[in-house]
DNA sequence: ATCAGTTTCAAATGCTTGTTTGAAACAGAA
DNA sequence: TTCTGTTTCAAACAAGCATTTGAAACTGAT
């Protein structure tokens, strides 16, 4: 019988070899990433990544993992049953901007993000199924109590985008905000100015849709 | 002295590396992409691209420059000086449609400039000053004109972000789309239709501003 | 026909990569 | 201690890569 503590000793490599792959597969990419600087950032050998994990691959599977559960457990405030749609449009945005911007969540996780976006992997199709499409389905919701039921599929899938958008903006282009506005890049807005501002345009904006 | 003709026959190889160089480029990124490919699918010898360009890097230079020049000469409407500042926002909306999403541009164009956006190289700094920024400041001088110049910079630079954004989306995020909803992969809207719902979109929705 | 300059090519070179290996170090049990 | 299973490690391996090379093919001019 082992010790938590043991336990956590015995599987320091391990840990270790996770945490460094987290931030080298976020700054170079699955391919460009190499084993040897995984190791050497997590001061093990190098046959450890075929200890521990069966090749590279499974190490990248999973770190993203790891990544997706790990942004699970933030998030803004939960709707409830009685809220209004607008209430519930604002808890959206909210939930969905902390999870891809949130400061305790490292910044490799976002960059993770985005890279599945550009070289899309098979980690992605889980990802979409097992965590986008749910919170897809909310906004559908939503924005068809909104609209109050009145406007096709295709209108209200544009409209969905339309609000997915302005968020995901903020994950996706930051070299180019910052390259624009470099004081953004200096001081940027808070989450909470960023979850004003979206909540009030896409509100607006789905207000006047017909 | 040589006719246009044997020019164009005597640059052929580096011609027919340059496309094939884009293609590849974009399907596989910069490092994922092999010489030994690009020289294949161009019909050449890999030694090719060594003479005609000096090295891989160089050659990816020269195919991002062809890229920014080439579409450059495409877009919708220019807007003209008595239009008033909703029908320059739909003209803004619609060039910047077409710039990302034209057909007639080739697909990895595209791509390789969502490629920057996570990964950015040198090129992207020089693309901001010399192609984006000019464009920003037409949107800005837009959205100023629609809101009376009654609001801040910051919140000016929010409702650019709010329009520009939602263009993007349709050029980063199509993994994303096309998994969350298989139909719009075969049958995507026409970028009339979303210009069409983004202008109206973004219209009321800087016009509920304040 | 000969020549000089340009362009192509197959083969080889040297480097980096992921992965394997076999020995060594370590831990707990008998 | 001795034994057994686990974990680490330095070194080596095999494959893939960009790049070089030197000869061959081709071009237009002399």
């Amino acid at each position: 019988m082992l010790a938590a503590a043991e336990i956590a000793v015995i599987q320091d490599t391990r840990r270790r070899l996770l945490f460094a792959a987290g931030e080298v597969f976020a700054e170079r990419g699955f391919h460009q990433a190499t084993v040897r600087e995984i190791t050497e950032r997590a001061g093990v050998n190098v046959a450890a990544v075929n200890y521990h994990f069966r090749d590279k691959a499974e190490l990248y599977r999973v770190v993203l993992k790891e990544c997706h559960c790990h942004s699970e457990s933030m998030g803004g405030p939960m709707p409830v049953e009685g809220d209004t749609a607008e209430d519930r449009l604002r808890c959206f945005v909210d939930a969905f901007l902390h999870r891809l911007l949130h400061p305790d969540r490292p910044a490799w996780q976002g960059l993770l993000m985005a890279r599945e976006m550009t070289q899309p992997t098979d980690a992605l199709d889980a990802l979409v199924e097992e965590c986008i499409r749910p919170c897809s389905r909310d906004l559908e919701v939503i924005i068809h109590e909104l609209t109050g039921g009145k406007l096709s599929k295709d209108r209200e899938w544009m409209l969905a985008f339309s609000v997915v958008s302005q968020c995901l903006f903020y994950l996706h282009d930051r070299p180019l905000i910052e390259r624009l506005y470099p004081k953004l890049a200096i001081q940027p807005p808070t989450i909470e100015q960023l979850v004003e501002h979206i909540h009030a345009f896409s509100l607006a904006a789905i207000r006047a849709a017909q």
